[in-house]
DNA sequence: TGTATAAACTGGTATATACCAGATGTGTTT
DNA sequence: AAACACATCTGGTATATACCAGTTTATACA
Protein backbone atom coordinates (compact mmCIF):
# COMPACT_ATOMS: atom_id res chain seq x y z
CA UNK A 1 0.00 0.00 0.00
CA UNK A 2 2.67 2.57 1.01
CA UNK A 3 6.09 2.79 -0.96
CA UNK A 4 8.46 1.59 -0.08
CA UNK A 5 11.44 3.78 2.09
CA UNK A 6 14.98 2.87 3.56
CA UNK A 7 14.36 1.54 7.72
CA UNK A 8 14.93 4.93 8.64
CA UNK A 9 14.89 7.61 6.40
CA UNK A 10 18.50 8.16 7.13
CA UNK A 11 19.47 7.28 3.40
CA UNK A 12 21.89 9.87 2.84
CA UNK A 13 23.86 11.43 5.49
CA UNK A 14 23.24 14.66 5.12
CA UNK A 15 23.17 15.94 8.21
CA UNK A 16 20.29 18.55 8.14
CA UNK A 17 17.04 16.47 9.04
CA UNK A 18 14.59 15.73 6.28
CA UNK A 19 11.87 17.77 8.23
CA UNK A 20 14.40 20.90 8.37
CA UNK A 21 15.30 20.57 4.86
CA UNK A 22 11.31 20.15 3.87
CA UNK A 23 11.11 23.72 6.30
CA UNK A 24 12.89 25.44 4.17
CA UNK A 25 11.53 24.77 0.95
CA UNK A 26 8.29 25.83 1.83
CA UNK A 27 10.24 28.67 3.59
CA UNK A 28 11.60 29.98 0.21
CA UNK A 29 8.34 29.61 -1.29
CA UNK A 30 7.13 32.29 1.10
CA UNK A 31 9.75 34.65 1.04
CA UNK A 32 9.77 34.65 -3.21
CA UNK A 33 5.65 35.33 -2.68
CA UNK A 34 5.14 32.31 -4.29
CA UNK A 35 2.52 31.49 -1.45
CA UNK A 36 1.06 34.80 0.16
CA UNK A 37 -0.08 35.67 3.31
CA UNK A 38 -3.47 33.49 4.66
CA UNK A 39 -2.39 30.93 1.95
CA UNK A 40 -3.08 27.73 2.71
CA UNK A 41 -0.23 25.74 3.14
CA UNK A 42 0.07 22.08 1.57
CA UNK A 43 -1.69 19.72 4.28
CA UNK A 44 0.65 16.78 6.56
CA UNK A 45 -0.80 14.14 4.55
CA UNK A 46 -0.07 15.75 0.78
CA UNK A 47 3.75 17.11 1.89
CA UNK A 48 3.99 13.51 3.04
CA UNK A 49 3.02 11.65 -0.42
CA UNK A 50 4.95 14.77 -2.05
CA UNK A 51 8.24 14.48 -0.36
CA UNK A 52 8.00 10.64 0.13
CA UNK A 53 7.85 10.84 3.81
CA UNK A 54 5.68 9.69 6.60
CA UNK A 55 2.99 12.64 7.76
CA UNK A 56 4.65 12.47 11.17
CA UNK A 57 8.13 14.15 9.05
CA UNK A 58 5.58 16.83 7.39
CA UNK A 59 4.08 17.54 10.38
CA UNK A 60 7.56 18.00 12.16
CA UNK A 61 7.75 20.28 9.02
CA UNK A 62 4.76 22.62 9.02
CA UNK A 63 5.24 22.45 13.06
CA UNK A 64 8.62 23.77 12.44
CA UNK A 65 7.87 26.94 10.50
CA UNK A 66 4.66 27.56 12.90
CA UNK A 67 7.00 27.73 16.18
CA UNK A 68 8.97 30.59 13.89
CA UNK A 69 5.88 32.61 13.46
CA UNK A 70 5.53 31.92 10.09
CA UNK A 71 2.62 29.72 9.53
CA UNK A 72 -0.72 29.69 11.86
CA UNK A 73 -2.98 26.75 12.27
CA UNK A 74 -6.63 26.41 11.93
CA UNK A 75 -7.83 23.40 14.08
CA UNK A 76 -8.88 20.97 11.31
CA UNK A 77 -9.13 23.68 8.83
CA UNK A 78 -5.31 23.55 7.89
CA UNK A 79 -2.33 25.62 8.45
CA UNK A 80 -1.82 29.06 6.39
CA UNK A 81 1.17 31.73 5.71
CA UNK A 82 1.19 34.60 8.69
CA UNK A 83 0.68 38.34 7.83
CA UNK A 84 2.76 41.23 8.39
CA UNK A 85 3.64 41.68 11.70
CA UNK A 86 1.75 44.40 13.72
CA UNK A 87 3.85 47.42 15.27
CA UNK A 88 3.05 48.32 18.41
CA UNK A 89 5.17 51.05 19.91
CA UNK A 90 4.74 50.95 23.82
CA UNK A 91 5.73 54.38 24.42
CA UNK A 92 3.33 55.78 22.15
CA UNK A 93 0.43 55.52 25.27
CA UNK A 94 -2.05 57.59 23.29
CA UNK A 95 -4.00 54.94 21.96
CA UNK A 96 -3.25 51.40 20.38
CA UNK A 97 -6.32 51.35 18.68
CA UNK A 98 -5.44 55.02 16.90
CA UNK A 99 -2.44 54.58 15.85
CA UNK A 100 -3.07 51.86 14.05
CA UNK A 101 -6.39 52.71 12.37
CA UNK A 102 -4.03 55.49 11.34
CA UNK A 103 -1.67 53.26 10.04
CA UNK A 104 -4.30 51.81 8.01
CA UNK A 105 -4.42 48.33 10.17
CA UNK A 106 -8.33 46.94 10.06
CA UNK A 107 -8.62 46.61 13.47
CA UNK A 108 -12.12 44.81 14.59
CA UNK A 109 -12.89 45.16 18.72
CA UNK A 110 -15.21 42.28 19.97
CA UNK A 111 -16.15 43.20 23.79
CA UNK A 112 -16.09 39.52 25.65
CA UNK A 113 -17.21 40.57 29.15
CA UNK A 114 -17.60 43.09 31.46
CA UNK A 115 -17.93 43.04 35.01
CA UNK A 116 -17.71 45.33 37.95
CA UNK A 117 -15.84 43.78 41.17
CA UNK A 118 -13.47 44.85 43.55
CA UNK A 119 -10.15 45.31 44.27
CA UNK A 120 -7.68 42.36 45.34
CA UNK A 121 -4.62 42.11 47.09
CA UNK A 122 -2.60 42.85 43.28
CA UNK A 123 -4.83 45.38 41.98
CA UNK A 124 -5.16 47.38 45.61
CA UNK A 125 -1.24 47.38 46.00
CA UNK A 126 -1.36 48.47 42.04
CA UNK A 127 -3.90 51.19 42.39
CA UNK A 128 -3.19 52.58 45.96
CA UNK A 129 -6.30 52.02 46.97
CA UNK A 130 -7.70 49.64 49.68
CA UNK A 131 -8.64 45.66 49.31
CA UNK A 132 -11.87 45.46 48.44
CA UNK A 133 -12.48 48.62 46.21
CA UNK A 134 -14.80 48.95 43.35
CA UNK A 135 -13.01 48.01 40.38
CA UNK A 136 -15.00 47.94 36.63
CA UNK A 137 -12.99 44.96 34.28
CA UNK A 138 -13.73 44.39 30.46
CA UNK A 139 -12.03 41.75 28.39
CA UNK A 140 -11.85 42.76 24.83
CA UNK A 141 -10.74 40.86 21.66
CA UNK A 142 -8.72 42.69 18.98
CA UNK A 143 -9.00 41.54 15.03
CA UNK A 144 -7.24 42.12 12.39
CA UNK A 145 -7.63 40.97 9.17
CA UNK A 146 -10.48 38.96 10.11
CA UNK A 147 -7.65 36.99 12.55
CA UNK A 148 -7.44 37.49 16.20
CA UNK A 149 -4.79 38.96 17.24
CA UNK A 150 -4.42 39.82 20.98
CA UNK A 151 -6.69 39.40 23.75
CA UNK A 152 -7.21 43.07 26.43
CA UNK A 153 -8.58 42.97 29.60
CA UNK A 154 -8.18 46.20 31.78
CA UNK A 155 -9.03 47.04 35.33
CA UNK A 156 -10.15 50.99 36.07
CA UNK A 157 -10.91 52.13 39.45
CA UNK A 158 -14.27 52.53 39.59
CA UNK A 159 -15.26 55.67 41.46
CA UNK A 160 -13.19 57.48 39.10
CA UNK A 161 -15.19 56.57 35.80
CA UNK A 162 -18.98 56.15 37.00
CA UNK A 163 -21.08 54.40 34.24
CA UNK A 164 -18.00 53.82 31.99
CA UNK A 165 -20.03 50.37 31.10
CA UNK A 166 -22.22 52.02 29.25
CA UNK A 167 -20.32 53.26 26.99
CA UNK A 168 -19.64 51.60 23.75
CA UNK A 169 -15.91 49.32 24.16
CA UNK A 170 -15.50 48.74 20.46
CA UNK A 171 -13.59 52.17 20.33
CA UNK A 172 -10.35 53.14 21.77
CA UNK A 173 -11.13 53.54 25.80
CA UNK A 174 -8.31 55.45 26.00
CA UNK A 175 -10.26 58.11 24.24
CA UNK A 176 -13.14 57.58 26.23
CA UNK A 177 -11.81 58.54 29.04
CA UNK A 178 -9.82 61.61 27.63
CA UNK A 179 -12.99 63.39 26.25
CA UNK A 180 -15.64 61.63 28.97
CA UNK A 181 -12.96 61.83 32.30
CA UNK A 182 -11.17 64.34 31.57
CA UNK A 183 -7.66 61.86 32.65
CA UNK A 184 -5.04 61.54 30.24
CA UNK A 185 -2.35 59.21 30.06
CA UNK A 186 0.76 60.15 31.17
CA UNK A 187 3.30 57.68 31.87
CA UNK A 188 3.30 53.98 32.15
CA UNK A 189 4.81 51.16 33.05
CA UNK A 190 4.80 47.97 31.11
CA UNK A 191 6.01 44.55 31.13
CA UNK A 192 6.85 42.00 28.36
CA UNK A 193 7.39 38.23 28.59
CA UNK A 194 7.27 35.32 26.52
CA UNK A 195 4.86 32.79 28.14
CA UNK A 196 2.88 29.76 27.46
CA UNK A 197 -0.77 30.38 26.27
CA UNK A 198 -3.41 29.22 28.87
CA UNK A 199 -6.65 27.01 27.50
CA UNK A 200 -9.09 29.84 27.69
CA UNK A 201 -6.97 32.30 25.95
CA UNK A 202 -5.64 29.79 23.10
CA UNK A 203 -9.65 29.41 22.40
CA UNK A 204 -9.85 32.93 22.43
CA UNK A 205 -6.60 33.29 19.62
CA UNK A 206 -7.72 30.33 17.69
CA UNK A 207 -4.15 28.74 18.74
CA UNK A 208 -3.52 25.55 19.80
CA UNK A 209 -3.12 25.33 23.68
CA UNK A 210 0.57 24.26 23.12
CA UNK A 211 2.15 27.93 21.97
CA UNK A 212 3.85 30.93 23.07
CA UNK A 213 2.25 34.04 23.40
CA UNK A 214 3.54 36.84 24.57
CA UNK A 215 2.17 38.79 28.03
CA UNK A 216 2.13 42.42 28.14
CA UNK A 217 1.32 44.45 31.29
CA UNK A 218 1.17 48.16 31.81
CA UNK A 219 0.30 50.03 34.53
CA UNK A 220 -0.84 53.73 33.27
CA UNK A 221 -0.80 56.80 34.89
CA UNK A 222 -2.07 60.17 34.91
CA UNK A 223 -0.35 63.58 35.32
CA UNK A 224 0.14 63.35 39.12
CA UNK A 225 1.40 60.20 38.53
CA UNK A 226 -2.27 58.43 40.04
CA UNK A 227 -2.40 54.95 38.50
CA UNK A 228 -6.25 54.61 37.11
CA UNK A 229 -5.89 51.91 34.79
CA UNK A 230 -3.85 48.23 35.11
CA UNK A 231 -4.18 46.39 31.15
CA UNK A 232 -3.44 42.45 30.50
CA UNK A 233 -2.50 41.65 26.80
CA UNK A 234 -2.18 38.39 25.65
CA UNK A 235 -0.73 38.74 22.02
CA UNK A 236 -0.35 35.83 19.50
CA UNK A 237 3.56 36.31 19.30
CA UNK A 238 4.22 35.90 15.83
CA UNK A 239 1.96 38.52 14.69
CA UNK A 240 3.25 41.76 16.55
CA UNK A 241 6.53 43.31 17.33
CA UNK A 242 6.89 45.63 20.25
CA UNK A 243 8.57 48.84 20.09
CA UNK A 244 10.09 51.92 22.46
CA UNK A 245 11.50 54.59 22.97
CA UNK A 246 13.45 54.98 25.93
CA UNK A 247 14.84 58.21 27.54
CA UNK A 248 17.54 57.91 30.07
CA UNK A 249 16.52 59.70 32.97
CA UNK A 250 18.42 61.12 36.16
CA UNK A 251 21.36 61.10 34.12
CA UNK A 252 22.96 63.17 37.16
CA UNK A 253 24.63 62.04 39.89
CA UNK A 254 26.94 58.85 40.69
CA UNK A 255 24.67 55.95 39.65
CA UNK A 256 26.70 52.90 38.68
CA UNK B 1 7.49 -7.33 26.00
CA UNK B 2 5.35 -4.23 26.40
CA UNK B 3 2.59 -3.85 28.90
CA UNK B 4 -0.92 -4.19 27.13
CA UNK B 5 -2.82 -0.75 26.37
CA UNK B 6 -6.07 -0.87 25.19
CA UNK B 7 -5.76 0.20 21.20
CA UNK B 8 -5.40 4.30 21.07
CA UNK B 9 -5.35 4.82 24.90
CA UNK B 10 -8.92 6.47 24.91
CA UNK B 11 -9.73 4.49 27.27
CA UNK B 12 -11.85 6.87 29.28
CA UNK B 13 -13.32 9.81 27.60
CA UNK B 14 -11.98 12.61 30.11
CA UNK B 15 -11.74 15.08 27.62
CA UNK B 16 -8.02 16.05 28.26
CA UNK B 17 -5.23 14.66 26.48
CA UNK B 18 -3.05 12.43 28.03
CA UNK B 19 -0.23 14.48 27.60
CA UNK B 20 -2.06 17.74 28.92
CA UNK B 21 -2.48 15.65 32.09
CA UNK B 22 0.74 14.31 32.74
CA UNK B 23 2.05 18.40 32.03
CA UNK B 24 -0.33 19.38 34.18
CA UNK B 25 1.45 17.06 36.97
CA UNK B 26 4.87 17.90 36.65
CA UNK B 27 3.84 21.59 36.20
CA UNK B 28 2.18 21.10 39.85
CA UNK B 29 5.13 19.89 40.92
CA UNK B 30 7.41 22.14 39.84
CA UNK B 31 4.74 24.81 41.28
CA UNK B 32 4.73 23.18 44.65
CA UNK B 33 8.76 22.83 44.61
CA UNK B 34 9.33 19.37 44.53
CA UNK B 35 10.65 19.97 41.47
CA UNK B 36 13.53 22.66 42.19
CA UNK B 37 15.31 24.89 40.13
CA UNK B 38 18.31 23.20 37.62
CA UNK B 39 16.82 19.83 39.06
CA UNK B 40 16.43 17.35 36.44
CA UNK B 41 12.99 16.02 34.99
CA UNK B 42 12.03 12.19 34.76
CA UNK B 43 13.13 10.99 30.93
CA UNK B 44 10.85 10.73 28.23
CA UNK B 45 11.52 6.73 28.88
CA UNK B 46 10.78 7.16 32.93
CA UNK B 47 7.49 8.81 32.04
CA UNK B 48 6.39 6.66 29.78
CA UNK B 49 6.59 3.58 32.19
CA UNK B 50 5.54 5.91 35.00
CA UNK B 51 1.97 6.98 33.29
CA UNK B 52 2.32 3.68 31.35
CA UNK B 53 1.91 5.89 28.05
CA UNK B 54 3.86 5.42 24.83
CA UNK B 55 7.22 7.40 24.57
CA UNK B 56 5.96 10.13 22.31
CA UNK B 57 3.48 10.95 24.88
CA UNK B 58 5.52 11.15 27.47
CA UNK B 59 7.52 13.28 25.22
CA UNK B 60 4.49 15.30 23.67
CA UNK B 61 4.06 16.41 27.70
CA UNK B 62 8.00 17.48 28.19
CA UNK B 63 7.75 19.83 24.77
CA UNK B 64 4.51 21.18 26.06
CA UNK B 65 6.42 22.05 29.03
CA UNK B 66 9.23 23.62 27.05
CA UNK B 67 7.39 25.77 24.69
CA UNK B 68 5.77 27.19 28.55
CA UNK B 69 9.26 27.99 29.29
CA UNK B 70 8.54 26.20 32.51
CA UNK B 71 11.87 23.49 31.17
CA UNK B 72 14.78 23.48 29.52
CA UNK B 73 16.33 21.09 27.72
CA UNK B 74 20.36 20.12 27.06
CA UNK B 75 20.69 18.28 24.00
CA UNK B 76 21.03 14.71 25.19
CA UNK B 77 21.51 15.16 28.52
CA UNK B 78 17.88 15.18 29.67
CA UNK B 79 15.43 18.37 30.74
CA UNK B 80 15.55 20.53 33.54
CA UNK B 81 13.01 22.72 35.41
CA UNK B 82 13.97 26.51 34.07
CA UNK B 83 14.94 29.29 36.58
CA UNK B 84 13.13 32.38 37.69
CA UNK B 85 13.51 34.75 34.68
CA UNK B 86 15.73 37.89 34.60
CA UNK B 87 14.62 41.39 34.48
CA UNK B 88 15.73 43.41 32.09
CA UNK B 89 14.36 47.18 32.06
CA UNK B 90 14.87 48.95 28.60
CA UNK B 91 14.26 52.10 29.32
CA UNK B 92 17.00 52.13 31.75
CA UNK B 93 20.02 51.88 29.18
CA UNK B 94 22.42 53.09 31.52
CA UNK B 95 24.15 49.12 31.33
CA UNK B 96 22.28 46.02 31.49
CA UNK B 97 25.49 44.95 32.96
CA UNK B 98 25.61 47.03 35.61
CA UNK B 99 22.14 46.88 36.81
CA UNK B 100 22.24 43.17 36.32
CA UNK B 101 24.71 43.29 39.00
CA UNK B 102 23.57 45.41 41.51
CA UNK B 103 20.69 43.05 41.76
CA UNK B 104 22.82 40.28 42.28
CA UNK B 105 22.99 37.98 38.93
CA UNK B 106 25.33 36.30 38.52
CA UNK B 107 26.48 37.21 34.97
CA UNK B 108 29.67 35.85 33.14
CA UNK B 109 30.42 37.24 29.31
CA UNK B 110 32.24 35.36 26.61
CA UNK B 111 33.71 36.75 23.74
CA UNK B 112 32.49 34.92 20.57
CA UNK B 113 33.89 37.44 18.10
CA UNK B 114 35.52 40.58 17.19
CA UNK B 115 35.87 41.92 13.87
CA UNK B 116 36.65 45.51 11.96
CA UNK B 117 34.26 45.59 8.79
CA UNK B 118 32.18 48.06 6.85
CA UNK B 119 28.96 49.75 7.42
CA UNK B 120 26.21 47.82 4.67
CA UNK B 121 23.36 49.48 4.16
CA UNK B 122 21.19 49.00 6.87
CA UNK B 123 24.12 50.32 9.38
CA UNK B 124 24.91 53.16 7.06
CA UNK B 125 21.37 54.27 6.98
CA UNK B 126 21.14 53.81 10.83
CA UNK B 127 24.45 55.61 11.50
CA UNK B 128 23.46 58.54 9.06
CA UNK B 129 27.25 57.33 7.59
CA UNK B 130 28.39 56.74 4.01
CA UNK B 131 27.68 53.14 2.89
CA UNK B 132 31.20 51.46 3.47
CA UNK B 133 32.72 53.35 6.64
CA UNK B 134 34.43 51.83 8.96
CA UNK B 135 32.33 49.58 11.66
CA UNK B 136 33.84 47.71 14.78
CA UNK B 137 31.19 44.70 15.39
CA UNK B 138 31.55 42.38 18.17
CA UNK B 139 29.55 38.81 19.29
CA UNK B 140 29.24 38.50 22.89
CA UNK B 141 27.46 35.50 25.04
CA UNK B 142 25.71 35.94 28.07
CA UNK B 143 25.67 33.46 30.80
CA UNK B 144 23.92 33.31 34.31
CA UNK B 145 23.91 30.60 36.71
CA UNK B 146 26.21 28.48 34.38
CA UNK B 147 23.63 28.74 31.45
CA UNK B 148 23.63 30.70 28.25
CA UNK B 149 20.81 33.48 28.18
CA UNK B 150 21.40 35.67 24.88
CA UNK B 151 23.71 36.54 22.71
CA UNK B 152 24.73 40.18 22.12
CA UNK B 153 26.01 41.58 18.70
CA UNK B 154 26.92 45.36 19.07
CA UNK B 155 28.08 48.03 15.90
CA UNK B 156 29.71 51.11 16.56
CA UNK B 157 31.40 53.50 14.19
CA UNK B 158 34.68 52.77 13.90
CA UNK B 159 36.15 56.41 13.24
CA UNK B 160 34.43 57.49 17.17
CA UNK B 161 36.14 54.49 19.07
CA UNK B 162 39.68 53.99 18.13
CA UNK B 163 41.02 51.38 19.81
CA UNK B 164 37.98 50.15 21.31
CA UNK B 165 38.74 46.24 20.51
CA UNK B 166 41.50 46.75 22.70
CA UNK B 167 39.23 46.89 25.98
CA UNK B 168 38.17 43.96 27.39
CA UNK B 169 34.53 43.15 26.36
CA UNK B 170 33.68 40.78 29.50
CA UNK B 171 32.66 44.08 30.99
CA UNK B 172 29.54 46.48 30.69
CA UNK B 173 30.70 48.83 27.20
CA UNK B 174 28.57 51.44 28.48
CA UNK B 175 31.22 51.74 31.06
CA UNK B 176 33.96 51.61 28.88
CA UNK B 177 32.21 54.05 26.47
CA UNK B 178 31.43 56.80 29.40
CA UNK B 179 35.12 56.48 30.87
CA UNK B 180 37.03 56.34 27.75
CA UNK B 181 35.44 57.87 25.17
CA UNK B 182 33.21 60.70 27.05
CA UNK B 183 30.19 59.12 24.79
CA UNK B 184 26.94 58.77 27.00
CA UNK B 185 23.68 56.68 26.32
CA UNK B 186 20.86 59.77 26.37
CA UNK B 187 17.97 58.01 23.71
CA UNK B 188 17.31 55.14 22.28
CA UNK B 189 14.73 52.69 19.85
CA UNK B 190 14.11 49.41 21.19
CA UNK B 191 12.42 46.70 19.12
CA UNK B 192 11.36 43.73 20.72
CA UNK B 193 9.89 40.14 18.78
CA UNK B 194 9.17 37.11 18.84
CA UNK B 195 11.26 34.41 16.11
CA UNK B 196 12.81 31.48 15.51
CA UNK B 197 15.96 30.53 16.53
CA UNK B 198 18.61 30.43 13.96
CA UNK B 199 20.72 27.09 13.80
CA UNK B 200 23.94 29.55 15.00
CA UNK B 201 22.10 30.92 17.54
CA UNK B 202 20.37 28.16 18.89
CA UNK B 203 24.05 26.07 19.17
CA UNK B 204 25.56 29.21 21.12
CA UNK B 205 22.55 29.56 23.29
CA UNK B 206 22.27 25.35 23.58
CA UNK B 207 18.73 25.32 22.93
CA UNK B 208 17.00 22.87 20.01
CA UNK B 209 16.55 24.45 16.82
CA UNK B 210 12.93 24.28 16.68
CA UNK B 211 12.80 27.12 19.32
CA UNK B 212 11.23 30.41 19.84
CA UNK B 213 13.51 33.34 21.02
CA UNK B 214 13.19 37.27 21.73
CA UNK B 215 14.79 39.56 19.09
CA UNK B 216 15.82 42.77 20.71
CA UNK B 217 17.30 45.86 18.94
CA UNK B 218 18.15 49.04 20.00
CA UNK B 219 19.56 52.05 18.45
CA UNK B 220 21.36 54.28 21.05
CA UNK B 221 21.71 57.55 20.35
CA UNK B 222 24.11 60.70 22.59
CA UNK B 223 22.97 64.07 23.83
CA UNK B 224 23.58 65.16 20.31
CA UNK B 225 20.50 62.69 18.83
CA UNK B 226 23.67 61.31 16.94
CA UNK B 227 23.14 57.38 16.69
CA UNK B 228 26.82 56.05 18.20
CA UNK B 229 25.70 51.98 18.91
CA UNK B 230 23.15 49.44 17.45
CA UNK B 231 22.62 46.36 19.09
CA UNK B 232 21.17 43.36 18.36
CA UNK B 233 20.39 40.88 21.14
CA UNK B 234 18.79 37.12 21.31
CA UNK B 235 17.24 36.13 24.25
CA UNK B 236 16.28 32.54 25.56
CA UNK B 237 12.50 33.38 25.61
CA UNK B 238 11.77 31.69 29.04
CA UNK B 239 14.56 33.45 30.70
CA UNK B 240 13.63 37.02 30.66
CA UNK B 241 11.02 39.65 31.05
CA UNK B 242 11.34 43.13 29.69
CA UNK B 243 10.20 46.19 31.31
CA UNK B 244 9.60 49.53 30.03
CA UNK B 245 8.87 52.91 31.51
CA UNK B 246 6.73 55.15 28.71
CA UNK B 247 6.81 59.06 29.18
CA UNK B 248 3.98 60.21 26.75
CA UNK B 249 5.79 63.10 24.91
CA UNK B 250 4.33 65.72 22.76
CA UNK B 251 0.87 65.83 24.41
CA UNK B 252 0.36 69.06 22.94
CA UNK B 253 -1.58 69.54 19.64
CA UNK B 254 -4.05 67.77 18.21
CA UNK B 255 -2.86 63.96 17.98
CA UNK B 256 -5.66 61.91 17.61
C1' DT C 1 -33.72 26.87 -4.84
C1' DG C 2 -32.71 25.42 -0.54
C1' DT C 3 -31.56 21.83 2.79
C1' DA C 4 -30.13 17.68 4.66
C1' DT C 5 -26.81 13.96 4.29
C1' DA C 6 -22.73 11.72 3.24
C1' DA C 7 -18.01 11.54 1.66
C1' DA C 8 -13.64 13.44 1.71
C1' DC C 9 -10.84 16.26 3.67
C1' DT C 10 -8.13 18.62 7.88
C1' DG C 11 -5.20 18.38 12.06
C1' DG C 12 -5.04 16.06 16.99
C1' DT C 13 -3.97 12.23 19.81
C1' DA C 14 -1.95 7.91 20.58
C1' DT C 15 0.71 3.49 20.02
C1' DA C 16 4.79 0.78 18.60
C1' DT C 17 9.13 0.39 16.68
C1' DA C 18 13.89 1.42 15.08
C1' DC C 19 18.24 3.40 14.85
C1' DC C 20 21.44 7.40 15.70
C1' DA C 21 24.69 10.29 18.29
C1' DG C 22 26.05 12.65 22.14
C1' DA C 23 26.63 12.45 27.31
C1' DT C 24 27.57 9.85 31.40
C1' DG C 25 29.00 6.35 34.37
C1' DT C 26 31.67 2.00 35.27
C1' DG C 27 35.02 -0.57 35.09
C1' DT C 28 39.75 -2.12 33.54
C1' DT C 29 44.16 -1.37 32.06
C1' DT C 30 48.27 1.26 31.91
C1' DA D 1 46.01 8.68 39.21
C1' DA D 2 45.15 9.02 34.41
C1' DA D 3 43.72 6.71 30.16
C1' DC D 4 40.91 3.93 27.63
C1' DA D 5 36.96 0.94 26.44
C1' DC D 6 32.34 -0.36 26.99
C1' DA D 7 27.63 -0.39 28.40
C1' DT D 8 23.91 2.49 29.31
C1' DC D 9 21.65 6.54 29.67
C1' DT D 10 19.64 10.74 27.15
C1' DG D 11 16.96 13.10 23.50
C1' DG D 12 16.59 13.38 18.04
C1' DT D 13 14.88 11.60 13.85
C1' DA D 14 12.04 8.67 11.28
C1' DT D 15 8.51 5.17 9.89
C1' DA D 16 3.90 3.01 10.11
C1' DT D 17 -0.52 2.65 11.85
C1' DA D 18 -5.03 3.79 13.98
C1' DC D 19 -8.87 6.32 15.33
C1' DC D 20 -11.12 10.82 16.63
C1' DA D 21 -13.50 15.18 15.84
C1' DG D 22 -14.20 19.03 13.51
C1' DT D 23 -14.54 21.50 8.34
C1' DT D 24 -15.49 21.61 3.78
C1' DT D 25 -17.45 20.09 -0.31
C1' DA D 26 -20.12 17.48 -3.24
C1' DT D 27 -24.33 15.01 -3.85
C1' DA D 28 -28.97 13.76 -3.50
C1' DC D 29 -33.39 14.80 -2.12
C1' DA D 30 -37.41 17.72 -1.12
Amino acid sequence: MDKQRSKDGRGDPSSRPRFVQIADEIRGQIATGALKEHDILPSERSLSEQYDVSRMTGRRALEALETEGLVYSADRRGRFVSPQRLKYNVSNMVSFVSTAQADDVDLKIEVVETVETVADGKLAALFEQPVGSPIIAYTRLFHSGGHPIFIETEYLVADRFPGFLHYDLRQSTTQILESSFATTASTGDIVIRMRGVKTDEAQLLSISNTHTVIELEQVIRDEAGVPFCFGHQVWRGEMAEFSAHAIVAGRSVGKV
